[in-house]
DNA sequence: CACCTTTTTAGAATCATTATAAAGTAGATC
DNA sequence: GATCTACTTTATAATGATTCTAAAAAGGTG
């Protein structure tokens, strides 16, 4: 039910695929990063049957657009999303390709001092890179 | 000659090809921001003659490894590379896809309290993104 | 110059992501 | 619940950045 009305309220039917993905993503004590790929390969495992790969694209970018998401960036082959969409940041161990949260509180906080004209902040996001 | 040594100092042969896309990477007053393509663009632009992309690819990875251009971690469907190389930071204006250097002095001292057990930072880069 | 290693190159291959367009489904209206 | 319309899903094709391949070219050393 809960997902039911989270759809509709951002205006996005509540379809089957789009429930259960909500289940894998939400339905879980801990956030957690992951790739198309990754969430791919969880709906096989979890739910049994297949969604169209398209689909996932679809509803992920949905996600995302409605704030139910957030892409990290880093410099990888593929798209990192995240479903702890507070104001957090991220340590990127460049050997295992894994990402580890920070939290706002371990890194302080970070006032941007330098103005863009006719620009507003949307984000602050720090990437830390790890290496052995 | 500066080309020449800084290559052979590095252990990569001075060869044509590297030492044009130096004197475009470096050779300037400023230090920019710039994509594989634009890159290309550039070569045959100021160059003339045309650079296999193959090369250009294995000459910026080459640099990068080496520590002469660094790659900026954003969101995007190609890679962003920087011939600044000190420490420093980006705005993104996600509207013109542009990037814009933030000096470190703009965003004051970053301590990052959380320790990984075997691993060290490697480095430490924020993302700032601008919205209208 | 002769030799060996590194580099360049065009083109093919790969792989994540996006577009397409046809079939299916949700929700409103009657 | 039948009907209609807009939104979704889907398989598949297309795109586009990047990497691979293997043959030709060039650098460096003796």
């Amino acid at each position: 039910m809960k997902y039911i009305d989270k759809l509709r309220n951002s205006g996005l039917r509540p379809t089957k695929q789009r429930l259960q993905i909500c289940k894998i993503l939400f339905d879980v004590e801990k956030t957690f990063h992951f790739t198309i790929n990754e969430l791919d390969q969880k709906i096989k495992k979890q739910i049994g049957n297949k969604i169209s790969l398209a689909t996932i694209y679809n509803t992920v970018h949905a996600f995302e657009k409605k704030g139910y998401l957030k892409q990290i960036p880093i410099n990888s082959n593929q798209a990192y999303f995240d479903t702890n969409v507070t104001d957090h940041h991220h340590f990127y161990d460049l050997k295992d390709e894994k990402l580890i949260d920070l939290e706002n509180s371990d890194v302080g906080p970070i006032n941007i001092l330098k103005k863009i004209n006719g620009k507003k902040i949307k984000s602050v996001e720090v990437l830390v890179k790890l290496e052995d």
